[in-house]
DNA sequence: AGTCTGTTGACAAACCTTTGACAGGGGTTT
DNA sequence: AAACCCCTGTCAAAGGTTTGTCAACAGACT
């Protein structure tokens, strides 16, 4: 009863990868639609009452950029989630401009991705504030262009930096763990210190703290994780 | 890290694999059980107490699969992380249809399996007892923002301080001895003079009494322990 | 080669936890 | 009721752990 009943859209050609997520939406208690080619899923995204779109981007027939395009081309404001694989990394940066709310790489938990859909719903019903631009303090933070605006300086963000803020937004007050950090920004494959989270927190807070050493926005939990507020 | 000890049901038949696991496991703190068939394992995930079952899916005489479509309807909610050897049967390799709570393809790291039982104990842990917010009295508790608020002042939680309110907070009313205390919050790794619990019910009564003098939700049960009431 | 990013080690600084000490209360025994 | 002993409240200092920050290094990319 936390969450609303949503009717998702899958457009994926793996069918143990489908078969998953279907039943992992349908456990949540969404009603899912499933597609298996880029021409099916076009069809269903542009005529079916999806509230959100889980999509592959390498299809057959029609891939996902050109059905992520074409939803947008319609006005479409559904949401979509994209699927790549690893390698593919551009395609991320690629993906947003074409309008995806978010995406995952391959491969990925299901419960990672069924954490991602809730927050893309949850941030659709309330306005969306990741779509545009979000502001911590006197800065502004675009997450497509990667950059920080405070005032007229223009201040870039790195792709680690970006996913760290991203996490940090989408879980305004409440303390995030280091682990936490770990696994859901640098995934399981990769094994670096709990100290390079605190290298990165303390760039976050050069970048976007009006002072770095008194810290207003990125507080740190001693014992437990750090906390954001905007 | 002072993560709680769990115990850990491995359900693989390959031996080099499960003597892998258990060692990974048990140098985290972890408690192990194994099985090296499908009859074994089922009976295991069924009586013992495992905290989280790591199950293979190719197993002699029972399979993963059914394993884990008996524990589900025994309405067990025992978290269970399947693998599965890239190339099975693909079209039942949506191991999630049958509730596995996340999936690792073989050949995989031992260290990336061990960040995931990690990530999906945390997950389980998170996920039960503890609701939002609670209010005692005047002030009302984020556990998720370790803090307290009491009107506008926020006041900061320390991880201990934290963990202790929540034991008395899952155990209004009853009486919780010292004892308690240290084996629940600080573990077994540890052994502090019973003197600190004190000093950290102070800090409470400190933090959340309107008078901490004369305390009304942390009463002092003289010779046995302390008693909350919201 | 030069730049940018991510990662790590090192060390000091900050912080929480723990402990000792002592006063004050509480309960029990006479 | 007084004496007595054990338990608890509280303070402050000691102790140990966690974090902030700098600098160096490796790798990717330009």
């Amino acid at each position: 009863m936390t969450n609303e009943q949503r009717r998702i859209l899958i457009v994926e050609d793996d069918a143990s990868l489908r078969l998953g997520l279907e039943q992992g939406f349908l456990s949540e208690g969404h009603s899912v639609d499933t597609a298996a080619d880029g021409e099916e899923g076009l069809r269903l995204a542009l005529t079916g009452g999806a509230d959100l779109i889980v999509l592959d981007l390498m299809l057959p027939k029609i891939d996902g950029f050109e059905i992520l395009r074409r939803i947008r081309a319609d006005r479409m404001e559904t949401p979509v989630i994209v699927l790549t694989a690893r390698g593919e990394e551009e395609d991320r940066i690629a993906g947003f401009e074409y309008g995806a709310d978010d995406y995952v790489v391959k491969p990925f938990s299901v419960r990672e991705l069924l954490l991602r859909v809730q927050a893309v719903l949850r941030r659709a019903a309330e306005g969306g504030p990741l779509k545009g631009e979000v502001k911590i303090g006197e800065a502004v933070v675009d997450f497509k262009g990667y950059q920080i605006r405070r005032g007229k300086k223009k201040i870039g963000l790195s792709r680690k930096e970006a996913e760290m803020l991203r996490l940090f937004v989408e879980n305004e007050g409440e303390v995030i763990t280091r682990q936490r950090f770990l696994e859901s920004v640098w995934g399981y494959h990769s094994y670096p210190t709990t100290r390079t989270v605190d290298m990165h927190v303390l760039k976050l807070r050069q970048k976007i703290e009006p002072d770095p050493e008194n810290p207003r926005h990125f507080i740190t939990i001693h014992g437990v994780g750090y906390k954001f507020f905007s």
